[in-house]
DNA sequence: CCGCCGCTTCGACATCTATCGAACGGTCGC
DNA sequence: GCGACCGTTCGATAGATGTCGAAGCGGCGG
């Protein structure tokens, strides 16, 4: 299986990241990568197919905000918060900590 | 010239924000403002049309992030930096920082 | 080595979005 | 009032996006 590409550390455009978040389904994928470990991509059950669901971890991918791993016949994902903050410190957490309190006060 | 609509503090949501925010044109009007006192809309001179400067203005508008108040036959727009923070703490912040980050290391 | 498994890719489709010119609508100056 | 001014709204259009089923593909197990 072969590595897919990933944005460079440089790479990393805001509105690309911005636009990546802006949908509620990739959001909730980062928000549950950044309260656990890596997973696989069978692991998130957001009541799409799975062709929805690889088509948003590849927006994800390309926008420089997860990881893939191929390993076995499983592909493991991981947030690259090391790599976001470098080049945009504390805008993820900020945008996580949003998240909740969005969660905790809804609309 | 009436009054358009402005959602509450507590109905701005989190996708329509980043969403907002995720074009560069409409980024860019956010940074200005953040910068600055309140202004005119046609002091924006971004290479758009009229028309198309007043529709990112209503989707800014719509998600919360400005702030539009009728005075004469102008507009005066301003940041909503106040119900933003309140309920949404350093959000604004950041993405701002990395906006100014993103301008100094450019991919 | 044959088939299952996990995931990606393809083709299709409906919807949304950014963009523009043109037309419209208040507001102010004269 | 009349016309200029500032900005919105309308109608149209090209392109992007989210979604799915079906097909494809590499790896693993029996």
């Amino acid at each position: 299986m072969r590595e897919p590409h990933h944005p460079s550390c440089g790479e990393l455009e805001l509105p690309a990241i911005l636009h990546a978040l802006s949908d509620p389904a990739r959001l909730e994928i980062v928000r549950r990568l950044s309260t656990g470990p890596e997973c696989t991509c069978g692991t998130f059950d957001l009541g799409l197919s799975k062709a929805t669901l690889s088509h948003h971890f590849r927006v994800l991918r390309e926008a420089g905000l997860v990881r893939t791993r191929p390993e076995g016949r499983k592909r493991m994902l991981s947030l690259r918060d090391d790599d976001l903050n470098d080049r945009f410190p504390g805008l993820l957490d900020a945008i996580l900590a949003a998240d909740g309190a969005e969660l905790q006060a809804p609309a």
